[in-house]
DNA sequence: AATTTGACGCGGT
DNA sequence: CACCGCGCCAAAT
C-alpha cells in the first residue's frame, strides 16, 4: 500500500475480504480515514470491474446489508448468486446475518 | 467549464 | 417512522 491512492487502497482492502464474509462501504471509508467518503468507495468498486482484478466487490454492501450495487454487476442476480455460492444467505436483496458475517477492515486488518 | 449524480452514511426534522 | 439535507470526491453529461 505504498500508493496512497484512495481507489487503489479500496481495491487492496476488498481483495482481502475473506470468503463468506461481507463488509460495508462505510467501514472501508472509515478505515481509509474518511468515514464520510463512502460514496467514493462505491465509485471505486464500480471501477473494479474495469480494473480487471480479482476484486470481490460483491462482498461489499451498504450499511444495511442490502445489495444496492447488484445492477452494476451486469445481471441483476449476479451479485446475489456470487454471495450465495460463498455461503452467504440473501433474501430480498439483503444479506442475512449481516452483522454476524460482517468483516471490519479496521478490526481485522489493524 | 459548470452542474448533476452516484454501489453511502448519519443526523436532524 | 418517513422524509430531507449535508458531507465527500470523482466521473459523466
Amino acid at each position: 500500500m505504498d500508493n496512497a491512492n484512495f481507489f487503489r487502497r479500496v481495491y487492496d482492502i476488498v481483495r482481502q475480504i475473506p470468503p463468506g464474509r461481507v463488509t460495508s462501504y462505510g467501514a472501508i471509508a472509515q478505515f481509509l480515514g474518511s468515514p464520510q467518503s463512502a460514496r467514493m468507495v462505491g465509485w471505486a468498486l464500480n471501477n473494479t470491474k474495469t480494473e480487471l482484478g480479482d476484486i470481490p466487490a460483491h462482498r461489499v454492501v451498504n450499511h444495511n446489508g442490502f445489495l444496492t450495487g447488484k445492477k452494476a454487476f451486469g445481471g441483476i442476480n449476479t451479485m446475489q448468486e456470487l454471495l450465495e455460492s460463498e455461503g452467504i444467505e440473501i433474501q430480498n436483496d439483503q444479506v442475512i446475518r449481516f452483522q454476524e458475517i460482517f468483516w471490519d477492515p479496521a478490526k481485522e486488518l489493524s
